[in-house]
DNA sequence: GCCCTTGATTAGAGCGCTTCAACACTTTAT
DNA sequence: ATAAAGTGTTGAAGCGCTCTAATCAAGGGC
C-alpha cells in the first residue's frame, strides 16, 4: 500500500479511501491511485482490513458431512444469499464427528466470523448454548427436542414431524399397517422424525404396531437393520427411512436379499436429495426447500447483526413426493 | 489478550509465548496464563496472529461443484491432509462458473492463503498461470491438454486418457463396435477422456465408428443427446458418459424411451462416486483415488512453501470398475 | 567478590490496513 | 472584504497479535 501511494504520489490514507470507493475522492487522484495499483499487482490484504475495520464480513459454516448432496444445497443456499449481502463464507467440514466440530467452531470463532451457520449439526444443547453465546449463530436443518429453554441460537427447519406424519398417512392410504421407521440414530433430527412417525401411526389408529430400529444418517448403516427385520416374522410391509441416503441403502439391501419395491416392500426416504430423483431409484420422499433453508438462515444472522435479540425459529413446510417406491402392501 | 496479562500479572509477551506453546515459560506462570485466559474467555484473534506473523496457515480450495459428490471426497482428502500438517482450509465454490471462480481466487489470494487446490477448476491456461504467480497452486483432478508449456502449478490427476481406454477395452471386448461418447463439454478434465477414447477406439480398429457428443457433467446434459441419439438410424450399442451424474442422466432417460441397461445398451460412467455403487444404478465406472488425491495436492503445496521452484504432475492409475450396466451387445 | 552463563521475562517495534481529527484550499453567503 | 461552509487530502493512532533484542535474576567457576 505505500509503495502504491508512493508511486501515485499521494498519502496511504488516500489510496484506502480509494480501494475502498469513497465518494470524496477527485477523480484525477482515483485514477492515479488505481494505476498505480494495477501496475504494482497491489491487493489489499484482508486480514489486516478485518483487524482494523474490527468486523470481517464473514460468515462461518459449519456442515455436519459434505458428502451428503442435501447439505451441500443448503451451503449453496446459504452461499448465495451471502454473497448478494456482501459477506463471504467459510466453509468448514465436521465429518459427522461432534468433537471436531467443536474444533471447526473455536477455528471459526477465531477467525472472527461475524456469524455462525450450523448445516444439520450434532452439536448439543450445552455446546449450542456457548456457541450461541459468543457469536450469532443459526442452526440449519436440525434442531433439537423440545427446545423450550432455548439455547439462544436461531433455527431454520424443516417440520420433521409433519413430514415423517405425512410419510405414515401416504402409506396407511395405500393400505400398509406395519409400517417401520428406520432412525438417524444420534443425528439432530432423528427425534423429531421419530416423533412425527409415532404420532402418524397413533392417528391411524396403529401405536402399537409402531416399530423403530437404529439406523443412521449413510447408506452402510441400513445393511444390519434390513439382515434384522427380514429375519423375523411379520416383516413389515413399509420402511420409512430417516433420509434418501440411508434409504438407498435399504434399497440395496433388499435387493440383495431379492424383496422387491414396492412389490413386496414400500419404502420412503427423506430429504428428495438428487438420488431419489434418479430414475432407478424413484424413490419416493419427503422434499426440504433446501435452498430456501440457507437462504433464510443468512437472513436470520444478519437480524441478529441488525440488533435482534430473541432467537427465532422457522419452520418450514415439507413436502411429500410420490414416486415409485411405494405401493400398496402385498396381499 | 492485555486483560489476561493484567489478570495473570505478566506481560503480554508472556501470554502470547504461553498461547504458542513455548517450552521457556515457568510452569508456575503458564498456568497463572492459562487460568486468566479460561476466566476471562479469552480468544486469540486469527487475522491478529497471521497479521503479525506474516503467514496464515491456511489453505485454500476451489471447488468446481460441491454437489458433485466427486469433488466433495477430493476436499475430504485435502482436509485430512491438511489437518495433519496444522494447516486449516478455507473451501470456497465455484458452481461451475469460471467467473465465479476467479472471483473466488481473488477471494482466497487477499486472505493470504499459502497455498492454492484448484479442484476440478475450469479455470484456462492464463488464468492459472496467473494465479500461480501470485501463490503455489495446485490443479486437482482437472488438468489442461499439453500442457507442455506448463503454467507453473502443480497437477494432481487421475489418467484420464488411460481411464476412457480402459473403458473402450472393456467394451470391445464385450462385443461392441459401435461405441458412443457423452463428453465434458467443457469440463477440464473432458479432452483427455475424449482423447482417451478416441485413441482406444483407434487401438480396436474401430477408428471410423467413433463419435463423440457434446454433454456435460450433470445429469441434466444427457436428456438432449439421448433423445437426438435415439432418433438416429445405427444408434450405438454403448455409451460412455464423461462422470457418473452424466451416466445418471443417460440412464434415466434410455428408462424412459423404454432402452433396457445392458440388454438393449451398455453404459459407463466416471468417477466411481457413491450413486455408481447404488445396487439399482450398479454402474460399470472408472474409479479415481479420491482421498489420495486430496492428500497429494497438499503433500504438493508443502512441497512447494518448502521450496521446491519447479512444477510437479502426478499422474494416479485408474481402474476400471465392472458392475451391471455393461454387457454384450444386442445380437 | 567478580564475571559469565543460563534461563525467564518484558519493552517496543512492526505486521497492513482504516479512520478520526486536523488541515489547506475553494466556494458561497453576507 | 470576511466569515462560514464545503472539498479533498493527510498525519497519526490504533486494531490484536508476534518476535527480536534487551533486561533481569540466579547460580557457577575462578
Amino acid at each position: 500500500m505505500e509503495d502504491v501511494a508512493e508511486r501515485a504520489d499521494v498519502s496511504r490514507a488516500l489510496v484506502s479511501l480509494v480501494i475502498n470507493g469513497s465518494p470524496k475522492v477527485s477523480e484525477q487522484k482515483r485514477r492515479r491511485v488505481l494505476e498505480a495499483a494495477r501496475a504494482l499487482g497491489y491487493r489489499p490484504n484482508l486480514m489486516a482490513r478485518s483487524l482494523a475495520q474490527q468486523r470481517t464480513r464473514i460468515i462461518g459454516v459449519l456442515v455436519n458431512d459434505l458428502r451428503n448432496p442435501f447439505f451441500a444445497e443448503v451451503v449453496e443456499g446459504v452461499e448465495t444469499a451471502a454473497e448478494s449481502d456482501e459477506f463471504g463464507i467459510v466453509v468448514l467440514n465436521g465429518r459427522r464427528d461432534r468433537v471436531r466440530e467443536l474444533a471447526a467452531v473455536e477455528t471459526l470463532v477465531q477467525l472472527q466470523v461475524e456469524g455462525l451457520a450450523l448445516v444439520g449439526t450434532q452439536l448439543d444443547r450445552d455446546d449450542l448454548a456457548e456457541v450461541a453465546d459468543i457469536v450469532p449463530a443459526v442452526m440449519v436443518a436440525s434442531d433439537l427436542v423440545g427446545s423450550l429453554d432455548h439455547p439462544g441460537a436461531d433455527a431454520i427447519v424443516t417440520d420433521g414431524r409433519r413430514g415423517a406424519e405425512l410419510v405414515v398417512e401416504h402409506l396407511t392410504a395405500l393400505g400398509h399397517e406395519r409400517i417401520l421407521h428406520i432412525d438417524g440414530a444420534g443425528n439432530a433430527s432423528a427425534a423429531e422424525r421419530r416423533q412425527g412417525y409415532l404420532r402418524g401411526m397413533e392417528t391411524a389408529g396403529l401405536g402399537d404396531r409402531a416399530d423403530v430400529r437404529t439406523g443412521g444418517d449413510d447408506e452402510a448403516a441400513a445393511f444390519a437393520v434390513i439382515d434384522e427385520i427380514l429375519a423375523e416374522p411379520d416383516a413389515p410391509t413399509a420402511i420409512f427411512a430417516f433420509n434418501d441416503l440411508l434409504a438407498a441403502g435399504v434399497l440395496d439391501r433388499l435387493d440383495d436379499a431379492g424383496v422387491s419395491v414396492p412389490a413386496d416392500m414400500s419404502l420412503v426416504g427423506f430429504d428428495n436429495t438428487f438420488i431419489a430423483a434418479l430414475h432407478h431409484l424413484a424413490l419416493t420422499t419427503v422434499n426440504q426447500p433446501r435452498l430456501t433453508m440457507g437462504e433464510m438462515a443468512v437472513a436470520a444472522l444478519l437480524e441478529r447483526l441488525n440488533g435482534r435479540d430473541e432467537p427465532v425459529r422457522h419452520t418450514l413446510d415439507p413436502e411429500l413426493v410420490v414416486r415409485g417406491t411405494t405401493g400398496p402392501p402385498p396381499s
